[in-house]
RNA sequence: GGAUCUGUAGCUCAGUUGGUUAGAGCGCUUGAUUCACAUUCAAGAGGUCACAGGUUCGAGUCCUGUCAGAUCCACCA
């Protein structure tokens, strides 16, 4: 073994052992509960990011269950990602001079297919390079034709059951990508934009959309507003820049009397409320813009302006003509915007497919709130349930070219066959509306309307289903709870009855070192390949893993990733130290006869326990912690010094085994290297059985406990008064029977046996540094402080147990343990105050 | 407008149902070291747990309010 552990000598050869070896399929005891997780299918439009490296929560927990003997799937896939990838390859097409107007829609599909791929590829070997233990050979990608024909007949069994239907409604509009988004799908963003107030006959009417007025069909008021309540009802003629106009005034609770003048123009087919105002009044609709945010025919001369150009346009006429009272330059609102490409969103009415969700969420609903589905953090759970229950019909269509073509046909003839059907293939088209006769749906599904479906139907063409679903975990960001999350719980409920999750574990963001997102225009990105390769994948994932909480993504640095590269070659080291004396050990119990063996095989198997718990909890943070500091401060710091005075190997190696074990989920790599330096081991780390406790005596393991104080005690007072390798004076049967162990550990000249001189060693008995008076003297400040301290604490003990109300309500185990500890600190001060007279005398 | 989260050492954060003299890593100070590891070891300094009330024998932890920061949802003619 080499002096420093340098990771990337090992990690490509023994992730290819653990992928070739057959570890990451399902194996394990049948009689166990299975363990599943559905990989979160990263977008394959680019590199992994940091998000990506968390991951490696998920595969802590695959690689704990598979240690834990339970039979382990973990299946990873890649997504389509609709709308992202479109515009990322759109991006791509830009640098070339091209835009997706210089292909076919087929010509463009197979354009991203393409380039969708190559992306895949790079980051599956990506994902592997993060040594996620997923089991690739059931890989599953979003346009898999076996997971479309799963959403085709979704889709197919909703339309059966009235739950899809398509309809004409106002929806969010993308001019540049020249289709309808969800409300999810949108940022609104506060901007200033001029308010123009607009004289109406009797009327003022405030607007920020001058160029929309081509599209009003009413003039609204509210019903309670005196000052316009003579006019509800009748029908007003005023000027416009394009002539005479004349419309109805009604009454709405929607319009707010405060606001502006308190009346507005009712444009339904521009604005969402508009449209609610016109729905309940039945009002026209008439649309000035059209998709391609250019205004109609309606808007006269100003037709074929862009929206912002007609706005300025129309403005600059309404005031030539003395038509604008005033204009408010300062308004402040939000606006909404694509939050994919960033193009100011145009509400418009189309016709669009619609998804019925009021009876497909209730039993969503009834699940989470049952708790058959948990959240960790539990808080999610109420988000989830609010999103939930405010929900209203979902708009599955998207006008984009990329995803997974909606399957209906269109009756082109308009005869009396039915006006659409759905059908798999087009084959069935063809059959029955003839040759010709019919017209092919190009809408997409919304990406989320098939990723919704993508545990079970992930599952079920893996041939899995009846062994892993409902799947144990699913582990993803909060970010996508309400889109992804949400959907998967109903539609993985209509389609199979069962939920497709028992827990959903939700992280957040990862941030820089000051606590900031990463972004790219703040530069304060980390790449995590970069730091893998710098530092080793196993100190990438224990940064992302330690220091954070559930529901947060934590910060990284490249310090704190330095730290955890650190703690791999602490570890490395004490296998090279132990793995030196190794050369002929075979495989046998560990037989502790020191105290220190009592010690460590106890803290192993306490710390074992702990650790275990704390993953089952998903307290990921604190397991690892665990992981660190009993390898570091019980079982570097004390036990291997320990055993340099006496050695006993199997104690050594066994303790070593369970470390390894213990720390496999969170390092896998450094584990297994080192695993399979142990020429006795007879399967690799990564399917080894997780540590068993070893038998200790506790009396022993306690008298280690003594010599540890003992030992940071003497360490404590040299340091302090500046002693070189003093001697001790004992008069201690512990301390006789340990010589060699604690001379070493403090590091002291010799220990002899004695009584009375010299500086006695406070809260530990019959034990003397042979130190002389004048060093004594030095030490007496440091005497006294201690003697202060300890009298302030027993201070407060005393007052504590005089407390009636304490001793009677606390638990009797608590007031016994106050009534010791103020036996002891009164011991202590004693002592010191013995020694001070004598120093003093 | 509705909701959620956060505020603990110089920095980044733990602190599980209220119960030791509040912890870790980094940073800082002092010292050590050829014998597994300088990607090391030892010792140490550093916190009225944002603030104000309250509940309790007991509050970093529970409740109310205030201040500061972050996020999500709804919405703004």
């Amino acid at each position: 073994m080499e002096k420093a552990y340098d990771p990337s000598k090992h990690e490509a050869r023994i992730y290819k052992l653990w992928e070739e070896s057959g570890a990451f399929k399902p194996a394990g005891d049948p009689k166990k509960p299975p363990f599943s997780i559905i990989m979160p299918p990263p977008n394959a439009n680019g590199n992994l990011h940091m998000g990506h490296a968390m991951y490696a929560l998920e595969d802590t927990m695959a690689r704990y269950a598979r240690m834990q003997g339970r039979p382990t799937l973990w299946l990873p896939g890649t997504d389509h990602a609709g709308i992202e990838t479109q515009v990322v390859f759109e991006k791509e097409l830009a640098k070339a001079g091209k835009s997706r107007f210089d292909f076919s829609p087929a010509e463009f599909y197979d354009a991203t297919y393409k380039f969708v791929m190559e992306n895949e590829h790079n980051m599956l070997a990506q994902m592997r390079s993060l040594g996620l233990s997923a089991d690739w050979s059931r890989k599953k990608f979003t346009l898999d034709p076996d997971i479309i024909e799963i959403v085709y007949d979704t889709f197919k069994q909703l339309h059966d059951d009235g739950l899809v239907y398509r309809a004409n409604r106002i929806v969010n509009w993308c001019p540049r990508c020249n289709a309808a988004f969800a409300d999810l799908e949108i940022k609104y963003r506060e901007q200033i934009d001029p308010l123009y107030y607009i004289k109406y006959g009797p009327f003022v009417l405030a607007t920020v959309r001058p160029e929309t007025k081509f599209g009003d069909t009413a003039l609204a008021v509210h019903p309670k507003d005196e000052r316009y309540t003579q006019y509800i009802g009748e029908a007003i003629e005023a000027d416009d820049v394009l002539g005479k106009i004349k419309l109805k005034v009604i009454a709405d609770e929607h319009v707010n009397p405060d606001f502006g003048t308190g009346v507005i123009k009712v444009t339904p087919a521009h604005d969402p409320n508009d449209w609610e105002i016109g729905q309940r009044h039945k009002l026209d609709v008439k649309q000035a813009v059209g998709t391609d945010g250019r205004l109609t025919e309606i808007a006269g001369k100003y037709a074929g302006m862009k929206v912002l150009d007609a706005r300025q346009q129309v403005a600059q006429d309404l005031e030539e003509q003395g038509l604008i009272e005033h204009i408010d330059m300062n308004y402040t609102h939000s606006v909404g915007y694509h939050d994919r490409c960033g193009t100011q969103i145009e509400p418009l009415v189309t016709e669009q497919w619609w998804l019925d969700v009021q009876e497909l969420k209730k039993p969503a609903i009834k699940a989470i709130k049952s708790g058959e589905i948990t959240f960790v953090p539990s808080r999610f759970k109420k988000q989830a349930l609010d999103w939930l229950e405010g929900l209203r019909d979902w708009n599955i269509s998207r006008q984009i070219w990329w995803g997974i073509r909606i399957p209906v046909y269109y009756n082109a003839k308009n005869d009396s066959k039915k006006p659409y059907i759905i059908a798999s293939h087009e084959t069935e088209a063809e059959k029955y509306y003839g040759k010709g006769n019919y017209e092919v749906e190009t809408d997409t599904f919304d990406t989320w309307f098939s990723s919704g479906q993508w545990p079970f139907a992930t599952i079920q063409t893996t041939g899995d289903f009846d062994r892993f679903y409902p799947t144990t975990v699913m582990g993803t960001m909060r970010d996508i709870l309400y889109q992804w999350v949400s959907r998967m719980i109903m539609l993985g409920l209509y389609r199979t009855g069962k939920i497709p999750f028992q827990t959903v574990y939700l992280w957040g963001a990862v941030n820089d070192a000051q606590g900031k997102k990463m972004s790219k225009s703040k530069g304060n990105v980390i790449n995590p390949l970069e730091m893998t390769t710098r530092f080793g994948t196993d100190a990438l994932r224990l940064a992302l893993t330690i220091g954070v909480t559930p529901g947060t993504g934590g910060t990284i640095s490249e310090k704190k990733i330095e730290g955890y590269r650190n703690f791999n070659n602490k570890l490395w080291n004490v296998a090279r130290f132990i793995l030196e004396k190794a050369d002929d050990y075979s495989p046998i119990n560990p037989d502790p006869q020191t105290p220190a063996d009592h010690w460590i095989l106890a803290r192993v198997s306490r710390e074992t326990v702990a650790i275990s718990k704390a993953i089952e909890a998903y307290r990921f943070s604190e397991a690892g912690e665990r992981v660190y500091s009993l390898l570091w401060n019980d079982f570097a710091d004390w036990y291997l010094e320990a055993s340099k005075s006496e050695t006993n190997l199997p104690v050594l190696v066994n303790c070593l085994e369970s470390i390894l074990k213990l720390a496999h989920p969170f390092a896998p790599f450094v584990t297994e290297v080192i695993w399979q330096e142990m020429a006795w081991q007879k399967q690799n780390l990564i399917i080894s059985p997780w540590p068993d406790n070893f038998k200790t005596s506790s009396a022993k393991a306690g008298e280690f406990t003594q010599i540890m104080a003992l030992v940071s005690q003497i360490r404590s007072i040299s340091v302090d008064i500046g002693l070189q390798k003093p001697a001790l004076l004992a008069d201690s049967n512990l301390v006789l029977a340990n010589t060699g162990l604690i001379k070493h550990l403090a590091r002291l000249s010799g220990i002899e046996k004695g009584e009375g001189s010299g500086l006695a060693i406070p809260g530990v008995s019959a034990v003397w540094l042979k130190v002389s008076p004048e060093q004594i003297q030095s030490y007496v400040s440091k005497l006294k402080r201690r003697r202060g301290e300890a009298g302030e604490y027993a201070a407060r003990l005393k007052s504590q147990l005089d407390n009636k109300a304490y001793v009677k309500s606390a638990p009797a185990e608590l007031v016994q343990q106050t009534k010791d500890r103020l036996v002891e600190a009164k011991e202590l001060a004693g002592e010191l105050d013995a020694q001070i007279k004598a120093v003093e005398a």
